[in-house]
RNA sequence: GGGCGAAUGGCGGAACUGGUAGACGCGCACGACUCAAAAUCGUGUUUCGCAAGAAGUGAGAGUUCGAUUCUCUCUUCGCCCA
């Protein structure tokens, strides 16, 4: 007999579905759609075995929903702006769009080699101005609807390579290459008024019952609505600045308010602008990160004003207004009350300044005096210390309580706040979307004519320049708009904006006067299931949802509000860690093993195993999709990767694993060879036709398994099928039954192993079958309904017998059943039948006494 | 510190709405084939026990005829936010 040869057959296959265009999109807007979509890759050079897991599930659902009579829409493209580019060119001397280009070609040609069904005929490439193009006329129609501002705003500073660094490149607050200590440093940077449709964005997820409930928790929280109000606060002795408005959460708390903290930018600095102090001051709080994070991490600062604020509630109680680190601009009005007493920020503040803590909410259940050390209580309770507001419950009565007194008496009102802030979307870098905006003689922002765009970015220039390789670029800055002389906008726009209307695009990515055909859209939109790593589930899918949002906005041909329906995120692929003697990393081709202990292959030395993580190549614990293709073949990597962990957690890769999903296809192919063997010796007669029932309930679970995404179940249930054919196969069998039954089961088999699947169902003359729209098998109802059942018997809760009957036997049966099995009968004989529960077709469980 | 989630054999995991715990795979053991090995095939594999049987899903309680599944408390781990 012979062997599987994956080599020959794949490729066969992969010709032949190129050659006929075999996943090329039906243009029948007739048909039933299903939009098919998993997170686009970055060209970073090689594709990953998280991309392998990732399009494998996309590319199982996709040749199951064709198969099931959708009109499928598959597409591929890539993310290809970004900085990986220009820090690769930067090291190598090479252009970015080069480097990109060479990588898009060598990552096509690997996942062609997995065998995915994907209509490569859209594909599309975000850096190639025939993409963003479309992009830079979406930011001017935001920018005429208002929904495009500049304003300036703190970045990342590194001093000595005089570039901004995005937050990840911010290291321990040092910059990553320089290793310079990262300062704020204020920009004009264009931002996305994302803010506007807070609400919207909120409200969005409700509807979006297909997307897990993490991910939505996730971005409720990033929105961050929380409810709360507005106070005003009248300051001492001060003409130029009698009023500050604070926001708070917790209005409740008022009466334990000691001080009053505001951001250095906020407007009453104007006051200490001569102060060298305050100057120092506030190069101090510059110093410090601009993430929230950083912020809540570093020493609590402030800044004395000598200046005091009333309390709104008690105008005798004074309190002094400082300047403090941690407080935020853009977060309320850029000033808040510190309370003490039940906020550890303001504590820590408090206690460093020796301010006074009163402590104004005691727990319910608290007795005698209840006193704060270095711990602020936030919990609920009571209030008390606050006349007017005492013993209002903490919180469900006093936040909402003490907004009605100070809305009452005028001293500020009710406000909702969300934590979300507008998208910032300039980058001081070469490779992205240049932004289609130029400036005058006077320095204002001018809109660059339709019919002059796309802004193609310059190509072959020096990257070797101090910040924005861009700002050195001065012929390609001046553009005439209207006669006069401008020169244009040097930042481009974050790689986010890219990746925010992609999907679009992939519904008529040819369109070339607009993003995308309204009439394309109306019928692929919204993508059906979006398939993607949990690491997108705020900025990507948030930033997506917005760009719906802004589209929509002040435009009614454009209805689509949510881009995707249904969403799923996969876990990573991980592999243990390895270290040397040395605690240098290995690989895991430097590594061998007696099964017990691992060595360092050239030397012997005993090498550490760490513990399995996300593979990342600084951890060297990757392994490489194509030498595994190569080894194995596609169909074999495609089945492990879907068959040791659930798709949503994380998988091990193991290479035992790996070899097993291998030896597996290779049993398929003789039970292959068995079917065809006795399909030629047609037998003529069948024992029996529990072929037929046992596929038949096959179907019913692989359709359930993968409508439900539990694809590692689904290769159990083809582990099991294997091991029942291969029994059930000595028996004579007719031949029409059998080509009946095994053609279903090659259906089954396809979307995981096509070329398989493709193999053996040319064998069988049955190749149409899926060429063909709805050839997934259905069910048969009748013969489901027909199978014989277990009965579980207990007794006083205990499993004593299991029953094989056939289905709906009514309970008097079953107890003359019973009465006649000695097994059960020795539990109960002797003992009284005091109760009897029956569950039709599941359990009947006697309690005896 | 807050939010969300998870915990099942030596390992990965299964058990859809409370109803047979451990499907399926890996590993391991034994056997067949072989001079031998690999490959392949067969049998077994939660623990204790010769067995009948008993215990058993991170720990402890609770609801129920019945709990891996529901409720509460705790422990550990993961992710997100701070």
């Amino acid at each position: 007999m012979n062997r599987y040869n994956f080599n020959i057959i794949e490729k066969k296959w992969q010709n032949y579905w190129e050659k006929n265009k075999f996943f090329k999109t039906d243009l029948d807007k007739t048909k039933k759609k299903f939009y098919c979509l998993e997170m686009f890759p970055y060209p970073s050079g090689k594709i990953h075995m998280g991309h392998v897991r990732n399009y494998t599930i996309g590319d199982v659902l996709a040749r199951y929903k064709k198969l099931q009579g959708y009109n499928v829409l598959h597409p591929m493209g890539w993310d290809s702006f970004g900085m990986p580019a220009e820090n690769a060119a930067r090291a190598n001397n090479l252009d970015p769009k080069e480097w990109t280009e060479k990588n898009i070609s060598v990552m096509k040609n690997q996942l062609k080699k997995l065998g995915l069904a994907i209509d490569w005929e859209r594909e599309i490439s975000t850096c190639s101005p025939e993409y963003y193009k479309h992009q830079q006329k979406f930011f001017l129609e935001l920018y005429d609807k208002g929904l495009v501002y500049r304003k300036e705003n703190y970045v990342n500073w590194d001093p000595i390579d005089q570039t901004v660094l995005a937050n990840e490149q911010v290291i321990d607050g040092k910059g990553w290459r320089s290793g310079a200590i990262v300062e704020r440093k204020k920009l004009n940077q264009w931002f996305f008024n994302i803010t506007k449709f807070s609400e919207k964005l909120l409200e969005g997820l409700d509807k979006l019952d297909k997307w897990p409930n993490k991910v939505k928790t996730m971005q409720k929280n990033w929105i961050g609505k929380s409810f709360g109000c507005e106070v005003n606060f009248e300051i001492e002795n001060c003409n130029e600045f009698n009023k500050i408005k604070i926001f708070t959460t917790r209005p409740d708390t008022l009466f334990g308010c000691s001080f009053l903290a505001l951001s250095v930018d906020h407007p009453l600095s104007k006051l200490f602008e001569k102060d060298p102090k305050f100057q120092e001051f506030k190069n101090k709080c510059t110093k410090t990160g601009t993430t929230e994070e950083a912020l809540a991490q570093a020493e609590k600062l402030g800044f004395d004003t000598k200046l005091f604020a009333k309390n709104p509630f008690d105008e005798k109680v004074k309190v002094p207004v400082f300047f403090a680190n941690f407080v935020l601009m853009d977060y309320g009005f850029g000033a808040i009350f510190g309370c003490p007493g039940h906020d550890q920020r303001d504590l820590d503040f408090a206690l460093k300044y020796k301010l006074k803590i009163v402590p104004v909410v005691k727990p319910l259940d608290h007795k005698g005096e209840f006193t704060i050390k270095d711990t602020a209580y936030t919990g609920p309770g009571i209030i008390y210390n606050s006349k007017f507001l005492d013993n209002l419950k903490v919180p469900e009565q006093s936040i909402k309580e003490t907004i009605k007194i100070i809305e009452k008496r005028k001293l500020g009102e009710k406000k909702i706040n969300f934590r979300l802030k507008d998208w910032g979307i300039s980058r001081q870098r070469y490779w992205g979307c240049p932004i289609p905006i130029a400036y005058n003689k006077n320095n204002e922002p001018v809109k660059i004519p339709e019919k002059m765009l796309p802004i193609s970015l310059p190509e072959k220039i020096d990257l070797n320049t101090k910040g924005n390789p861009l700002d050195h670029q001065k012929k390609w800055s001046e553009i005439k708009i209207d006669d006069e002389l401008c020169r244009l906008e040097t930042d481009t726009l974050d790689t986010f904006v890219d990746s925010s209307w992609y999907f679009l695009r992939f519904c008529s990515p040819k369109t070339n006067n607009y993003g995308f055909n309204i009439e394309d859209l109306n019928y692929w939109m919204p993508v059906d299931q979006y398939i993607g790593g949990v690491e997108h589930a705020i900025l990507h899918l948030l930033y997506s949802r917005f760009f719906m949002q802004a589209l929509n906005h002040q435009n009614d041909k454009f209805n689509i509000t949510e881009p995707f329906d249904g969403l799923f995120t996969q876990g990573m692929v991980c592999h243990e860690t390895y270290k040397d003697t040395n605690n240098n990393w290995l690989s895991p081709d430097e590594v061998t093993s007696d099964g017990k202990k691992f060595f360092k292959k050239d030397n012997n030395e005993l090498v550490k195993v760490g513990p399995s993580e996300s593979m990342s190549k600084s951890k060297k614990n990757t392994i490489d999709p194509e030498r595994i293709i190569e080894n194995y073949g596609a169909d074999s990597v495609r089945l492990f990767i879907m068959s040791d962990s659930p798709p949503e957690k994380d998988i091990q890769w193991s290479d035992t694993g790996m070899e097993g999903s291998y030896k597996f296809l290779q049993k398929l192919w003789t039970l292959h060879n068995i079917f065809v063997e006795k399909i030629n010796a047609n037998e003529n007669k069948n024992e029996s036709d529990d072929i037929s029932k046992f596929t038949n309930n096959l179907i019913n679970k692989i359709t359930q398994n993968i409508e439900s995404f539990r694809y590692n179940v689904i290769i159990a249930n083809f582990y099991e099928m294997y091991n029942y054919l291969s029994k059930e196969l000595k028996k004579p069998y007719d031949k029409i039954i059998l080509v009946e039954n095994y053609t279903k089961i090659l259906i089954l088999l396809s979307p995981f192993i096509p070329h398989f699947a493709s193999e053996c169902l040319e064998q069988l003359n049955n190749l149409n079958k899926l060429k063909n729209y709805d050839s997934w098998p259905k069910i048969n109802e009748k013969i489901l309904m027909d199978e014989d059942i277990n009965l579980v018997v207990q007794i006083n809760g205990k499993k004593r017998e299991i029953l094989i009957i056939k289905k709906d036997v009514k309970e008097n049966e079953i107890l003359k059943i019973i009465n006649s099995n000695d097994r059960i009968l020795n539990y109960i004989k002797d003992k009284k039948i005091v109760k009897k529960i029956f569950i039709p077709n599941k359990i009947i469980n006697l309690i005896v006494k």
